[in-house]
DNA sequence: GCCCCTACTTACCATTTGGTAAGGCGACTA
DNA sequence: TAGTCGCCTTACCAAATGGTAAGTAGGGGC
């Protein structure tokens, strides 16, 4: 049955945000199914596969919503704005794709033998070229340019992994207000730094 | 000896960055150095404790820079961009602390009932007020405050954290020239953030 | 001489890990 | 009716895990 397949990537996909790879095991993936360890393993051969698909999955949705947004644009400037916007907005829609991406981030020194997708960097060339492509800064070089995508990258990223922590710190409430002001706060970030001539 | 528990810590600071806590064995940890895993729950009686100890350590060495700058400087504005950039310099000397802190801050959920230190809380609650405290901003509300603080932050840790990844991607020698000029465009980032009136 | 303490070792252990082997079972096919 | 295929199970396993128990070795105090 494919259903089952997708129980389990999803599954798969809380619990390994939740404590990352080597933190999770594969019974404790088929313990959240009415499913044995085995079943697991039938469909997907091994925890890495599994894991190889659970991150496909997430690199999937979201260049497919990056995709559509830019589509929409036709003006650089807006076009990247827009795009940072989608890309928050997914972030904070789905934390746990945030966060296993930041895992594997971090995981990435160990793992890159084993597993070497280079999902993101055409996303980043992308978004560099954007910000090159921008009038007020058509001047500027590829690493200014990449370092503005850093930049945003990181006030995106940081803040929605940040959650938990943010949560358990000022209370459900308070975290609530703040991440309703925050994407609006982004905007201004973004204007702040494309649009200052310098 | 108080030396061996100074490598031993050492060494599970690195081991614990590279590959988290739960992809970390303590034997992992004591075959980096000259002693058995025994020696190493006798210096520290339980993984747990080493890693406590480990990220208290962190801790002290970062607040202690931070605390270094903020008394050198006394218009707000300054010492808030200072206390950034030497946030930078510390991160970017000592990635292994970086990636730890975040790995810590991804853990969080599973482990807040273990161990719960907010030693982030008082930082972030000084750099809010920081922020507050410039004269050009001092209307903004604590939720526009924590908001700019966690997008500075981010710029910063996000950066260092990915640059294993950068690294793979570009080259050596093509980070070192991003590394080099990052700096510097966060002064600029900083800069546009919070002169910006709005 | 003896005691005791700290630093560290070897032996050992229950549990958990990812994974293999083999088979049950229903559906579909020849 | 026999064959076989996909889905899933029970049974099992070697290796690795964090940790306990019980020591050895050496130095310092008396």
């Amino acid at each position: 049955m494919t259903e089952t397949r997708e129980r389990f990537i999803s599954a798969a996909t809380k619990i390994f945000a939740e404590r990352g790879f080597y933190g999770t095991s594969i019974a404790a993936i088929s313990d959240a199914l009415p499913f044995t360890k085995q079943a697991l393993l039938h469909h997907f051969g091994s925890k890495e596969k599994l894991y190889a698909e659970v991150l496909k999955r997430i690199s999937d949705r979201l260049t497919g919503e990056l995709e559509a947004v830019r589509e929409r644009f036709v003006d650089p400037r807006e076009r990247l704005e827009a795009t940072f916007v989608e890309f928050y907005r997914a972030s904070i829609e789905r934390p746990d794709d945030t966060q296993l991406l930041m895992r594997e981030l971090l995981d990435n020194k160990r793992r890159a033998e084993t597993s070497r997708t280079w999902y993101l960097k055409p996303f980043l060339e992308t978004l560099a070229e954007m910000v090159m492509s921008i009038p007020a800064a058509s001047k500027r070089s590829r690493h200014a340019a990449l370092s503005i995508v850093y930049q945003l990258l990181g006030a995106v990223t940081y803040f929605v992994v940040s959650e938990p922590t943010l949560t358990q710190m000022f209370g459900k409430r308070e975290f609530a207000k703040l991440r309703a002001s925050y994407e609006s706060e982004l905007r201004t970030l973004i204007a702040a730094r494309l649009d200052l001539q310098q």
